[in-house]
DNA sequence: GCCAACGTTGGC
DNA sequence: GCCAACGTTGGC
């Protein structure tokens, strides 16, 4: 089992869509960087866990925790010639671009700040800290571990 | 809104 | 295959 951070814009999609969500899954879909694709289509599994991640707001932040519950497959958003995510190099036979499920799991009782994981030395070797645009990134289980008690999470 | 970082594209 | 130009991301 393993850890990973997903940025999202909340303006694009946020936690709270997440929980919105009526049957609590989500496809993750319009990764369009090959080293997160990558990540999706090889290595994220089910049971795997997520820190969720507002990105691009002034206090960029992470909220809470996803589980994905589908392994990586075709994301089909890159075939629709008139979506936000096309890419003319996409079919059906060479997919190209791949994404998984995330479920709803539960908010951090207090936000983590990108301000307090830079502010942690322990957590110096994210990629997030090291400013990297990476918007699938992998997380060491110690990462994991401080980030949810610095998120006020009683038994991470 | 600015701009640095960095990924992608395309001419050669 | 190099590398300049260009586009995007995302913190500030």
């Amino acid at each position: 089992m393993n850890y990973w951070l997903f940025k999202s814009e909340p303006g694009c999609f946020s936690f709270t869509d997440l929980k919105a969500r009526p049957d609590m899954t989500e496809p993750w879909d319009g990764v369009r960087n090959y080293q997160a694709r990558n990540f999706l289509r090889d290595e994220i599994k089910p049971g795997d866990l997520v820190l969720f991640y507002h990105s691009n707001i002034p206090e960029p932040v992470v909220v809470g925790i996803a589980e994905v519950v589908r392994e990586g497959y075709p994301d089909v958003t890159a075939l629709d010639p008139n979506g936000q995510h096309f890419d003319p190099k996409a079919s059906r036979d060479n997919p190209v671009w791949y994404m998984v499920d995330v479920r709803y799991c539960q908010p951090l009782p207090r936000p983590v700040t990108l301000e307090q994981i830079k502010g942690n030395p322990l957590l110096a070797a994210m990629p997030l800290v090291k400013r990297s645009r990476l918007s699938i990134q992998p997380i060491a289980p110690g990462e994991w571990r401080i980030i949810l008690i610095m998120g006020g999470v009683e038994q991470p």
